[in-house]
DNA sequence: TATTGTTATACTCTATAACTATA
DNA sequence: TATAGTTATAGAGTATAACAATA
């Protein structure tokens, strides 16, 4: 499957790195009328998505981060009335962040940009090209992530 | 388009979010054989995949960074052997910076890497679907940078 | 004078280690 | 003693500004 592959390594790169730089941050942002770094976006939008608080631990393994940057993140998020923090009432080691309603507000625009940027991108394709789209890219993700995950756990066996 | 957008964005940030973390990259080099960060190996791959030596201001817009950063890495890749720099005959201003057969094999090492990751998630798809996910991540790069690009170039028109 | 690249510097993102508090 | 989170620190990645040499 040689070359078919090498195209879509590469067009994969060439959106990753694209998507990645700093100034699409800032151009996100800006679209979205925010003022926040690129974690901290990251974490409302995990919080946005989960529908519900969420334990620092929790969201540092759904982004695949250490919790000592998602701690900083969220302290910040919280002296700007982003994020609230409240004791686990299962578990008083523990947090839960809660977006407040302005950080809702927030990481609903900053999805929005990205929406549209995709959707604009998108706006000539046909609906079913849309559709496979939206399908394979969800299985290619299932799959590369799973794939990636069971060769480091074969190479670092937990003990 | 919303729901389905919405699943393709998501399973995109899926994507980005495991192949950009740090371990990933520990794990591409650990199998690929060589000791070099993130910018040395997106460096030796761009030159590879161009085929011919590239200025640095070239490297730089290709990767979508400013040209210091990319000065830094050619340095030290030229200190270990993996590049050469050579006057460009055309401009004695600029540099053309060379692969060097050591340059050149571990890019392909690294780059085999990686399309062995893919590969290997795509083992069980049919091939009809892996020719429609090259089709089609092929169009959303290029559609979804153009319309980047566009809107930068409109937000900032060049004076 | 404009452009190519480099040097110097600083900021952002992320990880590791040492610590506190609860379990 | 193990776990959840925090504080402190350090390293990678990248940008901006000031500069050199050539066009």
């Amino acid at each position: 499957m040689g070359a078919e592959l090498d195209r879509t390594v590469a067009a994969f790169r060439r959106l990753v790195t694209t998507l990645n730089r700093g100034k699409t941050h800032e151009r996100l942002t800006e679209a979205a009328g925010v003022r926040l770094d690129r974690p901290d976006v990251q974490i409302i939008a995990y919080l946005l998505d989960a529908g519900e608080p969420r334990r620092v631990g929790m969201i540092a393994e759904a982004l695949q981060v250490e919790s000592p940057h998602v701690t900083r993140h969220v302290t910040r998020l919280e002296e700007r009335g982003l994020v609230n923090r409240v004791r686990d009432p299962d578990d008083g080691r523990a947090w839960r962040i809660a977006l407040t309603p302005e950080g809702a507000e927030a990481a609903v625009r900053c999805r929005q940009v990205t929406s549209d940027w995709f959707e604009t991108a998108l706006a000539e394709w046909s609906q079913e090209d849309r559709e496979q789209l939206s399908r394979l890219m969800e299985r290619l993700a299932g799959d590369v992530c799973t794939h990636l995950a069971d060769r480091y756990l074969g190479a670092r066996p937990k003990p």
